[in-house]
DNA sequence: CATGAATGAGAGTTCATTCAT
DNA sequence: GATGAATGAACTCTCATTCAT
């Protein structure tokens, strides 16, 4: 592979992300991802063959480097409060503009491609969120912050709640106080036990 | 419309039914209706003239069947905790079972149609479950047994944290541990301010 | 099957005969058969859903046809001899004029289909044809004329030059002359016993 | 053109003689030849430009070469009989071995190419094969083993047999003891002068 | 009412051929 | 000379939708 050719893979799977981002993934056909690209039929299969394959390799180019972004957050020593308050925020956003993001494209192949080989592929990526999550809680149990017993408990329960919220802004039925209520809730949820200590 | 009319098109929001939760929504054609139904083209455009329209009344009936179930469980006295764990129970059975749902067609229908006029289909689909929690909870403090003030912040907690659940399920993500340990954790929270009162 | 339908298939199996007669197989394409029937893309697949399917129906047609066409024949009581003769005139017919014939068309699936389902298929082709002369040369061992011993023999001698014959025949190769002669030798040789036995 | 250049067109030609070997001729791409052959697309079109001129030449080369290993066979002075009974072991052996034979290609070639230009290459393609065999049976009159009168008839039936055994063969249509059975009337059938001698 | 034959737009895919590098 | 990226025409197959019977 030609650094050239290696260019312009990267060229349409940039493309393609947008395309991906504007009409989901099952409406998505090969000449969408042609004409944002302005190339031929004959040049797009010249490297991929399939908008699958498209998809999932914009997918794990998307999320590397989300990786690699978020990569270092932890370390220049933020209060844990002010990290899992950025993480609220981030989510926040994303949830308020859903038009943006490829988490309904996402859904949508997963809906269609229930094979075993795919099963491994959403396990990694609900599994690179957990870590996530989980990562900042055990930050803030080394901060004293939170207790460790619960951290994998409530790390689960934070992805799956944000995961139906993401749900519901897909279907346009998240609105931003609700959103802020959720998250208010979680945070005294993962500091409820300081209150016990307090009493105690 | 002859009551003749109306068996038949219940006849064929039956057959249909069958076909959405086999087949979701997103690969089913007028050719797949038809074939369960065992009637002709032209027979099904007499009645629907897309897999849309039957998708929407086939919810529909659905949901009015599901709320017609519902309905009544409450009167009859059982303790708030039993009617909670029942619905736990209920979730948790369905969670496992997700082939046997109209939930896969159902995220596959809002994913392809975000027109204006389907955010109400939505809502009310949203707000049915939420009623339904919420009238748990409110019986809950009917009972004395949860507060009034937070009813409605947990209720969508709850449903939120479900619908997360179910997201996961679809992609084959959500083992039965994890869910036992999910409907732990919300009722720890829902019964979290009696440990306060008991401490004070 | 309907009447109508029949009819329908029918009429384009015979259309496509003329594709076949005129184009061979291998570039017979699904639109050059719509197009010689006047009908759509869609209709066509109603019946046939590839070039191959209608291919196998055209030959078993034809083949059908002239089997009846054949059938009858010998019962006349025609001289053995004139039988043979006119074998040998219509085979000349053919070979003269192969421009009208399904035979390039039958070499080219030959050639593109190797499979052991096939090859069942060539056997019986080959077997019908081989028939066809045993029969006409029985007939004249009925009549006293050849020698029941080589018949078999015989056959598929004159069932191999034949086909040799086409072959030459498709590339062009095969004038008028050349033609008789083989046929006049062939004679020879199906009489030549008699000649040992004017002799002894 | 140097040296070089038609060393390297000896090898494209080498190497694609295995792939019509392999796969016929008709579908045989361009893209074949080039991963056969490890060369580049534009590389292949320096030499050729399209499949039919590459498979004329390999035909070419490849009777070229033939004609020199026959040749002098005969001038060693076997005995006539012998000569020819190799030559039907050979045919034998070409028969029973056609996956790793040319004739499959050049049936494809000759089907798809019906134009006056083509002609003129199959007339020389069957005037080396008929030549060969002249020249084997003029041997024989030579050796006063057959009668010159017949010698042009008999060679031209023995390749028309060849041919339709080939054709057969080509659907494996034609096992070891038919063929035997047909070289060994056509032994009869050249020694069949001798009878009568005797007898006269 | 009910039928199912017919339509044609549009998706996927392949390949011979060209051309800038 | 040699490369291989790029083109686009052509082919197969599928479906929502219509309409004569």
């Amino acid at each position: 592979m030609t650094p050239k050719s290696l260019e312009k893979k990267n060229y349409i799977l940039e493309r393609a992300h947008c395309v991906f981002v504007r009409k989901g993934y099952a409406s998505v056909t090969m000449k969408d991802i042609i004409e944002e690209c302005a190339i031929s039929r004959g040049g797009l299969y010249l490297y991929f063959s399939s908008v699958d394959e498209i998809f999932a390799q914009v997918i794990n180019r998307h999320n590397r480097s989300k990786l690699d972004r978020v990569r270092g957050d932890m370390e220049v020593g933020k209060p844990f409060h002010e990290l899992l308050t950025e993480f609220f925020q981030g989510q926040r956003r994303r949830l308020l503009h859903m038009e943006d993001s490829l988490k309904a494209a996402m859904y949508e192949y997963t809906l269609s491609h229930k094979g075993e080989e795919d099963r491994a592929f959403y396990a990694a990526q609900f599994q690179s969120i957990f870590q996530r999550i989980l990562e900042i809680l055990q930050y803030g149990v080394a901060q004293g912050e939170l207790q460790e017993a619960t951290a994998e408990l409530y790390a689960r329960h934070i992805m799956l709640l944000t995961e139906g919220m993401y749900s519901l802004a897909l279907a346009g039925q998240m609105p931003s106080p609700d959103i802020d209520a959720q998250f208010q809730l979680l945070l005294e949820l993962l500091y409820s036990h300081k209150d016990k200590e307090v009493q105690a």
